[in-house]
DNA sequence: GAAACACGGTACGCTTAGGTACACTCTGAT
DNA sequence: ATCAGAGTGTACCTAAGCGTACCGTGTTTC
């Protein structure tokens, strides 16, 4: 997955997707913007006004408690994805926080204007629907590899789907970052960190994170990586092969 | 969420939200089916056959890690809700395995006719697209649950989501069942419903347990329970408020 | 150059839950 | 009436991971 770039001559996989024809009828509606770390894009029980299609860097969708006592990453978007899920579900509105967790860029779309197109393109909703479903696969893998992963593999997993999403190789990510994102100790990532560097599949310094062994570091999920992925390979792949 | 029954007129709730043009239009298409135990609904990487709208029984959606050595639940269905994800979403194959774990009875329809039915109405495909949306928020909080939740708050949630989705009162259930569930030991299933029994919460018998005190199980959930239920009312329940 | 701060390494005790094993108790079948 | 089997209660040891704390080491700032 990391190496799609041919796939994605407009900077974000699903716009990519679209037939020229959809792609124009959406352009004159995009915005150009830039993520900043920490920025909430959705906040839950909030009207969502723009739906974003990233070229670079992390954004992350977080279940919340009724209560809200308790947190969760239930998946992340990059270059690949979209926002909005509640906009394109027709369900306004967002149950989900989205923050950027790592910097980067996109385009936007208000709200309004994509429920417009939408109805007026059959095949642009489509192409919004078929990211939904890969998110939705994204999701339940999240909980699979929470109800069964030990630390180190859902940290392998985590660092994998990072990578897919991030240009360059080595990320920018602190112990406590990471830590923040599994909902688990600081302490217990530097541990896994280490465990995965002893064996030679990444490389840690201060604040930086580099992959050595992709697929080293896949087979130290133990499959709980990869279904999501290649869903979407299939599903987006094909105009191009 | 039990006491809902006035909202389902026409025995499951995303049928009984349709309006009698979709309706009209979709019943002719509508099998009656029986659900025994065990029957498998859906394949991962299985061409989707019949999409089912249950009117009792509950149905478990479950993903499968890639090397299929992990399996864990995402996300039931049962009177409120329907399969086939990816046929609303235009995603075929499925990537979950779907499964019978409480007998009951509903309807269905061929995957090729729903899509042509979802092409022919805009409305009834934005009912489907809700109940997608629901069904999302459910699989993000199960990952929450898995990520945060000690077992016996996830099986408080379980037996919860499982007797919203049951009539009557109590749940033909064993130990062994819910321990495969919830992924985790048998013996750590009987430590947790003596734990809930002994607050009063509930009532094991032999096979069987039955839920005294839905109120106190929520706040033993601390917060795991509810969101994607709200929602649920939220989204549906508007035509009849 | 020194102080302030962010980040990372390590340690101790504790809780939760897994693996395994065995025994008890219903229930239905013969 | 007895037996087999399913379902449940309990126990022991181990592993994973948490809470907390403290200390080193880079990095930035003044």
């Amino acid at each position: 997955m990391k190496n799609a770039a041919r796939l994605n001559s407009r900077g974000n996989l699903i716009l990519s997707s679209l037939s020229l024809a959809d792609y124009e009828l959406l352009e004159p509606y995009l915005e150009t913007v830039q993520f900043r770390a920490r920025d909430c894009l959705e906040q839950t029980n909030k009207k969502v006004e723009r739906i974003y299609f990233p070229y670079r860097g992390l954004i992350s969708v977080i279940a919340v408690s009724q209560n809200k006592r308790h947190e969760s990453e239930a998946g992340i978007i990059g270059w690949e994805g979209m926002t909005g899920a509640s906009v394109v579900l027709r369900s306004e509105p967002a149950l989900t926080n989205v923050f950027v967790q790592i910097p980067g860029d996109g385009r936007a779309v208000l709200a309004g204007d994509l429920s417009m197109l939408m109805a007026m393109s059959s095949t642009l909703r489509d192409a919004f629907l078929k990211h939904i479903y890969v998110f939705l696969i994204q999701a339940a893998n999240t909980a699979l590899a929470n109800a069964r992963g030990r630390l180190d593999q859902r940290l392998a997993r985590w660092l994998l789907m990072a990578d897919d999403r991030v240009p360059g190789d080595g990320l920018h990510l602190t112990h406590e970052f990471l830590a923040f994102m599994l909902g688990v100790r600081r302490a217990g990532v530097t541990i896994a960190l280490q465990h995965l560097e002893s064996q030679g599949l990444i490389c840690n310094s201060r604040g930086h994170i580099r992959l050595i062994n992709r697929s080293g570091l896949e087979q130290c999920c133990d499959g709980l990586y990869g279904v999501a992925e290649r869903e979407l390979s299939r599903l987006f792949a094909p105009r191009y092969g």
